[in-house]
This record gives C-alpha cells, structure tokens and sequence, in this order.
DNA sequence: GTCTATAATTTGATAGAC
DNA sequence: GTCTATCAAATTATAGAC
C-alpha cells in the first residue's frame, strides 16, 4: 500500500468515525491529506471503493492488535481483558466511535460492498471470541457469548459517547465480570 | 402537531433509521410525502429543526410505549422484559436500527442541538431503567444496570442487522438473564 | 400551506495536461 | 501521481405568487 493511500484511509477513517460515511466528501479528505480531490479519485475511483478500503483496514488493524487467541491463552492471559482493553483504547486515543459500529448501525444505507466489508469485522470479531469463549468450556454458547460480548462493547461506545463519559464504557463492560 | 408534520416527521424517522442523519435530503421526504421541499422547509426551517423534532418524537414515542415503571411492578409485571420486546418491536416491526442508536454514534457530526436531543433519549432510558433496577434492590449498581442494558440493547440491534438474523438479538439480549 | 423559481454551494466523478 | 478544469446532479435554503 502507497504511503498516500495510507494517508486517505486514515483520513477517512477519522472522518467516518466522527460522523459516518455520509458525513464526508472527497473534498474534505483531498484537503485533509494535501492533494486535489482528483487525486484521491485516482487511488480511490468511487466513495465506496474508499469505504470498502477503510473498513478492511480497521478491520485488519483492529483484529491484528488483539492478538492470536489460542497463543494469549497458552500464554495465560485473559483474552477478554484484552478484547476490553482494545475497545476502550479506540476511545481513548481516537475518541471517536468504532468505525464498523458506525458503519454497523448505517448498514442498510451503505453501498452493498461497504456493507459486505462491515459483516466481515463483525464475523471476523465473533471467530476470535468463539474461540476463546470455546476455550473456557462454554461448548454450546461461545457463539452467542461472543455476539453478547460484541453487542455490549459497540453499544458501550455508543453510550459512552452520547453521555461524553468514559467512565460509562467501564461501568458498561463490567456486566462481562458477572455474566 | 398538524397531520403534515406528522407524515414529515414519520418520513425522516424512516429514513435516519435506514442510513443515518446524512444520508436523505428535504427532497427524499418532500417526495415520500408527495409535496415540494420548500413545504418541508416551512414545516421545519432547517434540517437540524428536523432533526431535533424526529429525535424527540422518536423519544416520546419509545418511552410511552414501555409504560410507567413504578405501576409495572405495581401490577406484578417485569418491565426488563417489557424493556426487551420493545428494542426488539422496533426491530421487527420497522426492520430498522434504533433511531438514537444511530443518531447516538454519528453524535460527533452531529448539528449540536440535534445531538443534544439525542442525548435526552439516552438520559430518559437510563432513568426508566434505573426505576427498575432500584426496585429490584441494588441500590448502589441501580443505574450502572441502566447503562449496561440499554448499551446491550442498541449493540444488539446492530449486530443483528449487520448479521442480518433476527435470532442473533435474542441470544445478545439473553445476557440480561444470566447477569 | 403549498407552489414555482432560483440561488449558492457541495457532491461524486471524469478528461486531459504535466 | 498530481494538477487544472469542468460537469451534471444534488444539497440546503429563500423569495414571492397563489
């Protein structure tokens, strides 16, 4: 990947997460980045190329600094604590919202492939808590404690956000400590 | 309210629902409601006076439907279950995201009195919730309780629409049974 | 309250020079 | 790869007739 089109996912992906995939125009990367908007069209032809290379790219950048899961538990640690950490560091840092839960709850309005994209982080996540979750003995439910675990942590963001509250994604995630 | 703001009003929630606060013009609902934009324009001047109005007709709406609280558990019933089947009527009946659940994870792109009436949404669920779990006797975690229901709930919506499976909010909402 | 007309700006996107 | 130039369409919004 060219450094450029490094530079316009990374813009773009800031831009998603602040207000969603409408929130945005090529104009606003073009400037963000130091180019004509024509140019972000030569890496990117259309807005959901642009989209689909943003969501793959968080998708990537957020699964790979998790970690392998079966290494983290024949490491003895705690997955979760992990999976947790991850989350709130998207907060922390960025301050901004998960770019796929943003683009999650936009699904329905997105081009098809960005669409596409966006089920990917999401099964993507619930493979590497199934494991996990596979690991710690809960054979017939690891599916669904996943898609529960996913579901509060996105939701959690959200809340956090809306009430400009980082304590609220502790309080929030601290249901997976008594489930 | 006159019958026309209503059909408008109506027509934005549908649409905010499907894509977010960006992702339709007055000219979408102008249409759906079969009249010109600048009617639209004279019912609500600007679309964050659109905007606050669907969010707050959205809000009223979803909190009348759950009842009272306090004469829910009067009556012997169990309003986490009433709390339950409405995230998941909203769901079913209109197919779509939570109207705040979006609105809440645009909020940083937001015209600022559209997110500050958003934020009520999330302030009067939380209220109702905490009612709830205060009966139930924790005092001290009544609304850390709220917040994590209400963050599970709107995770739960995406995750199932994302997943496109109507199955995936039940398993996610069954945490609230086990915690 | 709704219409026609229109303004001013923005949008996603392309053609072609360098 | 980036630029200038440009396009057609869409966007939010207003003025004024009916």
């Amino acid at each position: 990947m060219g450094n450029k089109e490094e530079e316009i996912i990374k813009a773009a992906e800031s831009m998603v997460r602040e207000g969603g995939y409408n929130s945005f125009s090529f104009r606003d990367i073009a400037t963000a980045v130091g180019v004509k908007s024509s140019s972000v069209h030569y890496h990117f032809p259309t807005k959901a190329d642009l989209g689909v290379a943003v969501a793959e790219y968080y998708t990537n950048k957020f699964l790979s600094s998790l970690g392998d899961p079966g290494q983290l538990i024949n490491d003895g640690k705690d997955p979760i604590k992990i999976y947790v950490r991850a989350f709130k560091d998207a907060l922390l840092n960025d301050k901004r919202m998960c770019l796929c839960g943003i683009l999650g709850s936009e699904i329905d309005g997105l081009p098809s492939k960005v669409a596409a994209q966006t089920r990917i982080f999401f099964e993507r996540n619930i493979e590497w808590l199934t494991i996990v979750y596979l690991s710690k003995g809960s054979k017939k439910y690891a599916k669904s404690k996943a898609m529960q675990t996913l579901s509060l942590l996105e939701g959690a963001m959200i809340t956090s956000n809306v009430l400009t509250d980082i304590n609220v994604f502790d309080k929030v995630a601290d249901l997976l400590n008594h489930a």
